[in-house]
Parts: structure tokens; C-alpha cells; sequence
RNA sequence: GCGCCCGUAGCUCAGCUGGAUAGAGCAGCAGACUUCUAAUCUGCAGGCCGCAGGUUCGAAUCCUGCCGGGCGUGCCA
């Protein structure tokens, strides 16, 4: 009797006149979040206003990407260059790429291109020979204040090395940038939706939930800084099976504190037994937490729930509460999130409908043994996929689809999914759909992550989702807190396995690398500090060419390949460039700091070491930004 | 069986849109604090880049086939 499906479609009517959703359930949730999906209702208009809007999107905080053109690039100046003296050959085609790369050895100067190399077979030379009429033709061209020079080396690569003023012009830039340093404008103009965390209101947030909502909260925060105008959003399933479960599990608990109930044993997959209330679902949630959300509906209503047969109490009880704790968590994180939308939103706007119907007119779905079928075998799947159960009740597939549709509709020229590694066979369904549906699946980029595994002393931790005695993200951030777990799923790319050793975490916390980054941002901090105190300052107009120290060069090429990194970080999704690229300056700041003095050294000097040292505090504090790390001022 | 991810130093991982002598952190060994934060720095040691073929001037990187681990392959989400 409790288990009626919130949604039921009609088969029958679905192989003639398209399918109807009888929806059974009229009373929709009470939360507070409102819809980013409401106010879609019209699948006939292709924009929607722009972000926010009349869906008065919940937010705690946005990065909205200012755009700030920076000086061209190096690479963005030898690029034309090159190009320039490429179209000197005859032989070389339009279309030939131009790479340019810094080189892992200093010796082979700051910027290198594999050109000549590349244009051997094509042009019939031998590469050393291009590459010599290659650098011949760019000393002609070059601007002596950016390049210092231009040379053959190796089997026939050509190296570049920067004029020192360039350096400098650089370092000016990025002080007088400050913390829009950084900040590029690829992504000008484009708007951007990043989906993460999406985890369903069953139970609190787990470690594996974390490193999506890090990656997505980082990725988002990477594609504002170049440029785009990006939205982050966070979509649930409410209207399933899931929240049915998880409505009837919190009404067992309750029916047992306000009367006594029979228990019975449960055995689960473990092997292991437990006693539940006789009406406990089988599948149900055994969490703690359902039993206190159980005993805060008694507090309110006594026993006046016993006599309904509404679920309604409980789940919207159950989902005000779980979402109250997973916002919590999230805030901890400083994850943000511009917006929510749900699956019975979708219902109600009559989106799944939709879904259904533009399927069946574009001829790909069947119906078979009672249910829908999407003819996945024509996108090369081995089989066919469910849209619509036997019991009328889509899968979860159908509305993820019709979630799509609305996001493309929204007008966004990026969409970002960040998906657990378990979901990757039923993206390219959502895809595929939509491409047959009309809009355009390219714009839809996924990111997915493998699963994190949580060790102590190099044994796994074992967990078990159904007793939810698993170890949350709450307590892993109680553990080692906030910016070491951020940093922990950002240091390492999203494809690799991640091996989370808590022992390690709470014991080396002290050794942890985003240490290393905090306290070199600190260091910098107060030697700034201590360095006026006894009487030395710098101001904008400080004589920077009085930094000719190998480490201080070497510090300041490190520092200028800044905006880059993010910018490459952002293209490939790859939030990990960043903690290891600012690891890289945190060490070339250590070993200018150990070479070169301020206090004691004559006052020119002083100051423009202290310029360069706010350019590296600057780059640090920045990057720590993105990635949603504190930069404390001493630690 | 099929699909996707992974396999690199003792450990955890970068590097993978092909480039020059394969890197970092931790662990190990040896050094550096009367000096602006030693949570740091310097040096040493540590590698058939899972195996075998192939493509290329050049392969950790691309292709094929194996081996090993993970995740999928639900009318669960």
C-alpha cells in the first residue's frame, strides 16, 4: 500500500498518441530550493534570460568571470611570428600547427618549437637545415625587447630565450594586475554550466561526493577565470524509487517510537544481521540519521502521522533535513552552487513527457514486454535501454535526458556534467539522445572520476553504504579538514583511483603539500611585514632590472607562466595542473628567499625583492583561490 | 564475454593532443638555522615507464595483442 509510483505512464497510450503521466502526487516538495527548471515550462523558447533570472536561483557566493585582457602572451607573439616566416615556404600547408613549448631543461632555453622537425618529410629537408633558415628568418623579425635569442639545437629545434626586459614589463604587469592576475578571456562571452555534486537527498554526503563537488566546484572556478560566465548547478532525483525507499525507512522508524512495533531480523549482503521495525523497507536506509528524523516528526506531530497513508510527511521531513545536512557540508568546503534543480520539477513542467514524445516521433524508442524501449543498439550499445518501466514509472535515464534539454535550452555554450566513474555507461545514452532530440550534444562535456578509497595503514576502511556506517565527508573534514581534503581531490588527475590514507592525513598533516603552498604564502607574508618594520618599503614604481639573480629570474619565469596554467587546467578540466604548478612556484620562491636577502641589502635592491616577493605572494594567494584553499597569513 | 579507466622510483602520483638526459612528494642516506618563518633549502641514492609487437627521424605518450587491478555492462541511481 505504500508503494505507489509518484509517476506512471501509460504504455498504451504510448505506442499511439505519445505517453501520459498520470502524476498521483499533487503535493510537491516544501523545499526551500527553487527550481531552475519552472520556469522552462516552455520547450518552444530556445534562451532563457540569463543566469539567475525569474528562477531565482539559490546561491552562497558566485565567482562571475571578470574578463581582463592580458598583454599578448609570449607564446600568442612567437606564434605570429612563426607563422610569418612559415608562409615564406612554399611548401609548408595552411594548415599546419605551430607548437610551442617551454622546454623541461633550462638549457634549451624558455620557449621551444618542434617546427622544423615536424616539416622535414614535408618539405624534403633535412630539420637542421629548416631549422637554421627558420632562426636565420626570425632574427630578422624579432623584437630584441622580447627576445633575447633565437637557436638551433639538438636534432633541429629552435629555441627561444627571453630578453630580460620582457621579465620585468611581466612583473610589472602581474603587481599591477594583483588578484586579477591570472585572469584571461578565452571563455569571454560564453556561458558556461557546470553540473556537480548532484548527490540524491538519501543520506549525508560521502568522501566520493566530495571529490565531485571539489572538482566541480574547481573546475567552475577555473572557467571563470578564463572568462566564462559560468553557473553552478546541482540536480536530484526526488521523485523515484530512492526517496519512496528512503520516505518509507523514516515512517517505520517513526510507527516504532510511537507505538510498539514488532522488529524482525534483516540479514544483509555482509552476512551480517539487524533488527528493524517490522514495516522497514528491505531496502531501506538504516542510517542513524533516519531514526532521528523519525524522532523529530514524533517531537512535532505525536502520533498524529500513524493514521495516513501518505508518505508525504516523511519524505519531505526526511529531504528538508538530509539537505540541511549535505548544504552544511558543502559550506564547510566553501563548495558553491548558483542553483538546484530537481526531477519532479521536470514532471511538472511536462519535460519527461516531452523527452518521450520527441523520441517516439524521431522513431528510436519500442515498446517491448510491457515497457519503452531507447534503441541504444543503433548508437552502438550492445543492448537496448528502458525508458519506461512495467510499472509505468520511467527510469531514472528518461528525466536525466529531459534535465539535458533544459539545460541546452537555457542557452549555454558549455555544459559540464562531473560524474562518478559508475555512471559512465549511461552518459552516452543521455547524449545520444539529445542529439536525436535537435540540440547540440557536443556542448556537453563530461567529467568523470574514478572512485576514492579510503585507507588506514594501508588497509582499506570498511564501509558499508547500507548500514551507513561508512566514514563521511563531514568526518573526513573533521579529520583533516577543510583545505587539506579540497586539496587531496585536487592534487591528483580525476581519472587515477584515489588511495585516501586517513592515517597519513591526520598524522603527516604537518607534511601534507598544501602546507608547503600555505607557508610559503605565509613566509612571504612576513617577511613583507618584517621588512617595513625596519624601515624598507617598494611602491609601483620600483626599478625592477635590478633583479638579475638566477633564482629571482628563474622566480619571475615561473610566476609569468601563471595565467597559462589556469588556462590549460580550464581546457582539459584538469584542476590537478593547478596544485602542481603552484607547487613549482612555492618551490622557486624557497629557493629565491634562500639566496637572496632583503633586510641588510642596499635599498634599490630591497624593493624590487620585495616587489618579488608580493608577485609570488600574489601568484599564491590567487591559485589557492581557485582552488578554494585558504592563504592564511601566517601559520 | 563486451565497454571504459588505471598499470611510471620502496609508497602515493605527475608527465600521455609523440620530442632533447622520464619528474615531484613521502620514505632512506648525508649536509645547512648567531641571518627577513628550518612547515625550509642543498646533495646522494633509487626506473626493462606491466609484457610483446607495430607506426615514426623520434614512443612512457599513438596502434594491435596479451597480463594484472578497478568500474560498468539493472525495468537501481
Amino acid at each position: 500500500m505504500l508503494c505507489r509510483s509518484s509517476h506512471t505512464i501509460s504504455l498504451r497510450s504510448a505506442s499511439s498518441h505519445g505517453v501520459g503521466i498520470r502524476d498521483i502526487r499533487n503535493d510537491r516538495s516544501l523545499l526551500a530550493k527553487r527550481s531552475v527548471i519552472a520556469s522552462h515550462k516552455n520547450p518552444s523558447k530556445r534562451r532563457a534570460p540569463r543566469f539567475g533570472g525569474p528562477s531565482g536561483s539559490v546561491a552562497w557566493g558566485r565567482i562571475v568571470g571578470r574578463s581582463h585582457p592580458p598583454r599578448p602572451a609570449m607564446k600568442d607573439y612567437l606564434h605570429t611570428q612563426l607563422r610569418r616566416v612559415l608562409d615564406t615556404f612554399d611548401a609548408v600547408p595552411d594548415d599546419f600547427e605551430i607548437e610551442l613549448e617551454a622546454p623541461a631543461r633550462p638549457e634549451h632555453g624558455d620557449l621551444a618549437t618542434n617546427t622544423a622537425l615536424r616539416l622535414a618529410s614535408v618539405l624534403g629537408d633535412n630539420p637542421r637545415s629548416i631549422a637554421e633558415t627558420v632562426a636565420e628568418r626570425l632574427r630578422a623579425q624579432v623584437d630584441p625587447g622580447r627576445i633575447k635569442s633565437v637557436e638551433v639545437a639538438g636534432p633541429g629545434f629552435v629555441n627561444f630565450r627571453y630578453a630580460q626586459d620582457y621579465l620585468f614589463d611581466g612583473l610589472a604587469d602581474l603587481l599591477a594586475e594583483g588578484d586579477m592576475f591570472g585572469r584571461t578571456d578565452a571563455g569571454a562571452g560564453q556561458r558556461a554550466l557546470v553540473e556537480y555534486v548532484s548527490a540524491n537527498p538519501t543520506g549525508p554526503l560521502t568522501v566520493g561526493h566530495g571529490r565531485n563537488a571539489v572538482l566541480g566546484d574547481t573546475i567552475a572556478n577555473l572557467l571563470a577565470w578564463t572568462g566564462y560566465d559560468v553557473t553552478r548547478e546541482y540536480y536530484y532525483n526526488d521523485a523515484g524509487r530512492q526517496m519512496r525507499v528512503l520516505a518509507q525507512s523514516v515512517r517505520a522508524r517513526y510507527e516504532a517510537l510511537a507505538s510498539d512495533v514488532p522488529t524482525r531480523t534483516m540479514t544483509l549482503d555482509d552476512g551480517t544481521t539487524v533488527e528493524v521495525p517490522e514495516n522497514f523497507p528491505e531496502d531501506g536506509y538504516l542510517g542513524q540519521y533516519i531514526v532521528e528524523i523519525a524522532e523529530a516528526l514524533h517531537d512535532e506531530h505525536g502520533d498524529a502521522l500513524l493514521s495516513t497513508d501518505d508518505l508525504t510527511p516523511f519524505r519531505t521531513a526526511a529531504e528538508e533535513a538530509i539537505f540541511a545536512d549535505i548544504e552544511q557540508t558543502l559550506r564547510r568546503l566553501d563548495v558553491k552552487m548558483d542553483a538546484f534543480a530537481n526531477e519532479q520539477d521536470l514532471y511538472d513542467a511536462g519535460r519527461v513527457q516531452a523527452v518521450l514524445d520527441g523520441l517516439d516521433e524521431a522513431g528510436v524508442t519500442y515498446e517491448d514486454e510491457g515497457a519503452l524501449w531507447l534503441r541504444t543498439t543503433e548508437f552502438g550499445k550492445e543492448d537496448d535501454t528502458v525508458l519506461v518501466k512495467q510499472s509505468g514509472e520511467p527510469t531514472y535515464r528518461t528525466p536525466d535526458i529531459a534535465y539535458h534539454t533544459t539545460k541546452s535550452e537555457r542557452g549555454y555554450d558549455l555544459m559540464i556534467d562531473v560524474f562518478g566513474a559508475d555512471h559512465h555507461a549511461a552518459y552516452p545514452d543521455v547524449l545520444n539522445a539529445l542529439d536525436v532530440l535537435g540540440y547540440d550534444a557536443d556542448a556537453v562535456d563530461i567529467v568523470l572520476y574514478q572512485f576514492v578509497t579510503l585507507v588506514r595503514g594501508g588497509e582499506p576502511v570498511k564501509m558499508s553504504t547500507r548500514r551507513a556506517n561508512y566514514i563521511t565527508l563531514d568526518d573526513l573534514i573533521d579529520q583533516v579538514g577543510a583545505d587539506v581534503t579540497r586539496f587531496f581531490f585536487l592534487m591528483r588527475s580525476p581519472g587515477t583511483h584515489l588511495n585516501f590514507d586517513l592515517e597519513l592525513a591526520e598524522e603527516e598533516s604537518k607534511e601534507n603539500p598544501v602546507f608547503y603552498l600555505q607557508y610559503a604564502h605565509a613566509r612571504i607574508c612576513s617577511i613583507l611585514d618584517t621588512a617595513e618594520e625596519v624601515g624598507f618599503s617598494h611602491d609601483a614604481d620600483a626599478d625592477l632590472s635590478v633583479l638579475t639573480h638566477e633564482e629571482e629570474i628563474a622566480l619571475i619565469k615561473e610566476l609569468l607562466r601563471f595565467p597559462q596554467e589556469l588556462q590549460n587546467a580550464a581546457e582539459n578540466r584538469a584542476p590537478h595542473f593547478v596544485p602542481n604548478y603552484l607547487r613549482d612556484v612555492a618551490t622557486a620562491f624557497s629557493q629565491f628567499y634562500d639566496n637572496c636577502q632583503i633586510i641588510g641589502e642596499e635599498e634599490e635592491l630591497a624593493s624590487a625583492r620585495m616587489r618579488l616577493a608580493l608577485a609570488a605572494k600574489t601568484v599564491l594567494k590567487n591559485g589557492l583561490t581557485v582552488l578554494g584553499i585558504s592563504a592564511p597569513r601566517q601559520m
